[in-house]
DNA sequence: GGTACGATTGTCT
DNA sequence: GACAATCGTACCT
């Protein structure tokens, strides 16, 4: 929460925080919470686990390659929504930092539903089995899907109020730890230049860590 | 117009 | 631990 404020920052006030350089803002969601208001029901996850992108310089990033219609929301201001399509099957969610024209961002890996149980869960076993409340919201695509985030949330302001999603960040988090980004291999093994994982040390709600497949190993089909 | 591949997940061994 | 599912995007000719 910027400055202790008690929770009613105002939009201003939130973006200013968002604005900011991304290695900065993301250890500092961790702990903060997202609201989705939608047609089938209201969630709330509070963030455990995420992963900060810088933009045009970092390898990893979608936006290293430059401007496309896909990660256009990343080059413009801080507090949008950037939800992109993977794997044909899936969504994965990020907030929007720093200052308008770079292209930075952080991708929400996993939280904890903490509001609205029921619709995550429906929303989850629509597309597949649900095993406990703990995986509702593990896991990148996993908690896109409990919090109903998809393609037609493209772009939205996440620090309007009266927004369908909308970000608090919360209290300073006491211990945050830090480790490579999960499924980014970069170039030659480069991973670990770029440690920029962030999670809540000891919580249940985090994803397990996978490395990125290396170059070549998946099997070839004709 | 063609193709290789992914900021993932679930299932099977 | 390994692999298929599944399709948009990026990059090539």
């Amino acid at each position: 929460r910027p400055d202790g404020d008690p929770g009613t920052a105002d939009a201003a006030a939130l973006r200013a925080w968002l604005a900011r350089d991304v290695l900065e803002v993301a250890p500092q969601l961790l702990g903060g919470l997202v609201t989705t208001t939608l047609p089938d029901g209201v969630v709330t996850v509070r963030l455990t686990e995420v992963e900060a992108y810088a933009g045009e310089d970092d390898p990893g990033s979608h936006a290293f390659r430059g401007r496309s219609l896909r990660n256009a929301v990343m080059f413009g201001p801080a507090g949008h929504l950037y939800v992109y399509r993977h794997m044909g099957l899936h969504h994965c969610a990020n907030v929007v930092t720093g200052t308008d024209g770079r292209a930075a961002a952080v991708l929400l890996r996993a939280g904890e539903v903490v509001e609205g149980h029921d619709v995550a869960r429906a929303r989850r076993l629509r597309r597949g089995v649900v095993r406990t409340d703990l995986d509702l919201a593990r896991g990148p695509a996993r908690l896109a899907d409990a919090l109903g985030l998809h393609l037609d949330l493209y772009g939205v302001d996440l620090t309007d109020p009266s927004g369908p999603v909308r970000l608090v960040p919360g209290e300073a988090p006491a211990d945050v730890r830090t480790g490579p980004r999960v499924g980014v291999g970069g170039e030659g093994g480069d991973a670990h230049r770029y440690p920029w994982r962030f999670w809540l040390p000891g919580d249940p709600h985090v994803s397990v860590y996978r490395a990125a497949p290396a170059p070549g190993s998946r099997a070839r089909r004709r």
